[in-house]
DNA sequence: CTTGACTCTGGACCTTGGTCCAGGGTTTAG
DNA sequence: CTAAACCCTGGACCAAGGTCCAGAGTCAAG
């Protein structure tokens, strides 16, 4: 286990792709590494938890910009308020994307139940409501 | 209240855009809808449905792709059983997002509902969190 | 010392899901 | 009848988030 890594073994450990890596860097979510003298990049073993950090985040539906001002502040370690409100508008959003997931999962659950699965078209209870009688 | 629409009369009833209307007809999510002799599209009523169909799934996360699969059950009025499949295929991917979406609430709520909101950044579960200890 | 694998840069290109012209023809209210 | 307001097509453009490429330099094994 070395100590520092070239980017394609931050890639492989990370598990991204070498040009992701060098886009979150010039997208400021990686701060730019040490350079060889032939300017090859040198992260230290910190920047795998980094990138596995960002997709964790990405996972959680942030976007770039929003994990980078998260990366930010947790950088400066010092506006754990600000952490907390966007957290919880995520949290606002995913539980409103939830709710709305759930009514159609119980539609299409109501109407796959429904349906015979033979017969006239007309007997079928998903064709009546897609197209547009009872699905507000 | 006519029985046929032109695409700015679809567009607005329906709350997207005149291009949208057109761009899904090009994508095939919306079927080509008969003309006048001077080319201008006239729509039945119930491509409002359809459209707003495409919104609801749209806010829920479908790609365009997966919504056009969607609507397929709509198209294929002829063969129950292919439409009861597909839907039951949906409904399997709605339950395997609301799944991921329930993993994404947990572990946003949990941090939310353990961070103080205040003080050292080192006190806050979030960043520790998201800086890989215990996220799964 | 050579060879193959790796790295560098800058920029082009890709997909999704639109959005916005330009340069025409059409409709419709007054 | 005319002007405003609409519609048509084709293609350019946008943002996000990458992905790929050319041409040139570097590194490591044998």
């Amino acid at each position: 286990m070395p100590t520092r890594l070239k980017v394609s073994q931050l890639a492989a450990r990370a598990g991204v792709g070498i040009d992701t890596v060098r886009y979150y860097e010039r997208a400021g979510l990686l701060p730019e590494p040490p350079r060889r003298p032939s300017g090859y990049r040198e992260y230290p073993l910190q920047a795998v938890d980094r990138l596995r950090f960002i997709r964790r985040a990405k996972a959680l539906g942030f976007s770039l910009d929003e994990i980078a001002g998260l990366l930010e502040l947790s950088d400066r370690r010092n506006d754990v308020k600000a952490v907390k409100r966007l957290a919880q508008s995520r949290l606002a959003d995913v539980e409103s994307k939830l709710r709305e997931l759930e009514r159609m999962r119980d539609g299409l659950r109501q109407l796959t139940e429904a349906c015979p699965g033979h017969g006239e078209a007309s007997a079928c209870p998903i064709l009546s409501a897609l197209n547009g009688e009872n699905l507000q």
